[in-house]
DNA sequence: TTGAAAGCGCTAACAG
DNA sequence: CTGTTAGCGCTTTCAA
């Protein structure tokens, strides 16, 4: 970088002290004539305040950290636009990290962060809660979205007001590292603010919509951090839950592929699939287009995440829609109002849009 | 942020100075002993030193920024993988900004990393030469990935291979606005390395495919900056070139809808189109459904960008493919490798794969 | 091989 | 209202 303009130039061009600049530049007292002179001088000289200076003195960096799995996974492209976008409204600089859904690469990641002293953070998580102590013990704000670590998972819930399903989830997540008996040797849970869909309530309309279309033998065809809407996928179909029906790829779109088609050989008598995410969705579709299963004729599908390309798709694609963009707008104003107050985890809700990719069991 | 250990306690605790802390830590001679007594130390004070007190030390940040139009576009979120990736084996942080394509936001998204004194800059630019000029002004390296500002023009290419047709383009493209007589008054051209796809192959590839099975009315379809590709295609149609069928959207999806649908509906007699993108492709896709055109019975699409979901499309989409990944990751490249040597522009191949949305002539 | 000391650009006391 | 000064955490001469 060539050499800029600093505090100091503009205060000898302008005959006044540093302070003095420092001070009309972020908005202090100053007599309107020196304001003026300073503020005239400093636009000559081009004089930009360096944030390496402020950051140094106020020891923070002031900006945002950013951890998705995969920007090349629409919905995460989506959730970055809406945390860059609140971003920018606040003047604050985002650095991102892209983790590949690989929790040593979110530990490396979550290391660099420190070392730049970003003091907030807002992740879409792939490790655990011991991939993400050392970042709550440094004292960074960190807010969840999407999904909430594996261990950051609490007790049993005891059911309740059907109506109320999406406190009933706040309650969940929120609440508690202490809830009453977990052992202090325990990994302590994460009390970490998060903002997710109800997938809850998502999976279980979907669900709810396949019964109703005949459908017995669901399938839910998952990707890493599904867990919760695993859980809501059991919850909603009942027990017994046959849980070969259950399969998990591991992240890449070859073994999404992979299950799905695994999936479907294994299990030629399922009718319908709810796919837990747009890379499985598409994972679902090319596997049972690979079989030469129609759909939906031979097999129903619904899958988590509105894209753009699931009208597209032949035939359109019935999706459980969350709020990608809405997330990360809620999960920025989180994290920068955090330290004002204690931020609340935030349950936006999803709707099911039927479009035509699940018909009658046949 | 709570407060960390700092290079002073560890320098204490070790009963050393800073000083040598600080050789010992970036790998600077000291005795065995010492050596290890600070580094014991250092991992039992959990230091990492402050990349705020270094960087300021230094006059930089060290850390990248990274400029796109749009993450919610795929062929965006692919490249910034690429840059994200290559950042992070160098371990460099990368700041990124979303512009929506506007050369407001981006402009201010570049006084961002002024004042966070990013030297190193990535874009996919949206404003022209003017825009970049207080970067490169101000001494920033600057890379552009996937296009050039319309302005930005350089400085002519001697030498060339007959079999490097991407250093063809390279002359082409740069070429035009400005060969010899510009005065010194007009907007500087911006003197800044690129790495590209081979847009002029690229097309020239698909639209000879699209001649070769009849079609003769053949569209292009573009969005903002795709006038390179825009020109590739007037030159592969060859004069004269019926300019209604070049129609432009301007970036949000609607408008590229709009744009499509209108091309369709004003020109009933067009049987093929080139898409400039991938949003577009969608755009084309959606408006020739709707209007009840078949694809590729009524009207063939090729669309720049190979994207997952081209392949659920029905008919899957025939795709001029572009490295969108690679392209990120040598485009960060460079970014690095400046200052060591003066980089030079990259043209990156393309290629044509063929799928289901294009057939003979109606 | 090591330590002391001088800042990098800025803000926040504290005087004047 | 304004200037002086003391660092923030680090790297880097310069001596010892």
């Amino acid at each position: 970088m060539e050499k800029r303009a600093t505090i100091k130039d503009v205060a000898e061009a302008a005959g006044v002290g540093v302070a003095t600049v420092s001070r009309v530049l972020s908005g202090g007292s100053a007599s309107a004539s020196t304001r003026e002179r300073v503020l005239a001088v400093a636009a000559q000289l081009d004089y930009r305040p360096s944030a390496l200076g402020r950051n140094l003195r106020q020891r923070r960096t002031g900006g945002l950290g950013l951890l998705v799995p995969d920007l090349t996974d629409t919905f995460y492209g989506q959730l970055s636009e809406g945390v860059l976008a609140c971003a920018r409204s606040s003047g604050e600089p985002v650095v991102m990290g892209s983790t590949g859904g690989d929790p040593e690469q979110e530990a490396e990641l979550i290391g660099m962060l420190l070392e730049q002293s970003v003091d907030r953070v807002i992740a879409v998580p792939s490790g655990d809660a011991e991939t993400w102590a050392p970042a709550v013990r440094a004292g960074m704000t960190v807010v969840f979205a999407d999904r909430l670590p594996p261990e950051a998972v609490r007790e049993e819930e005891h059911d309740r007001d059907p109506a109320e399903h999406a406190l009933d989830d706040l309650l969940l997540l929120d609440g508690l590292a202490a809830r009453p008996r977990v052992p202090e040797s325990a990994a302590r849970p994460l009390d970490v603010p998060a903002v997710l869909a109800d997938d809850r309530a998502g999976i279980r309309t979907a669900v709810r919509y396949l019964r109703g279309l005949g459908h017995r033998r669901i399938a839910f065809l998952g990707g890493p951090g599904h867990d919760r809407r695993a859980a809501a996928f059991r919850e909603a179909v009942g027990a017994p839950v046959d849980e070969e029906l259950v399969v998990f790829g591991t992240g890449s779109r070859d073994s999404a592929y992979a299950a799905a088609s695994g999936l479907f050989q294994s299990r030629p008598d399922l009718s319908a699939v709810v796919a837990g995410g747009n890379v499985l969705g598409e994972a679902a579709v090319l596997a049972a287009r690979e079989l030469d299963l129609r759909v939906p004729k031979d097999v129903s599908l619904v899958m988590y995440d509105d894209v753009p390309w699931a009208e597209l798709c032949a035939p359109p694609l019935t999706v459980i829609a969350q709020p990608g963009r809405d997330m990360g707008y809620r999960a920025c104003e989180l994290v920068l109002r955090e330290g004002t107050r204690r931020a609340r985890s935030v349950v936006l809700p999803t709707e099911l849009i039927i479009r035509g990719s699940c018909g009658p069991r046949r």
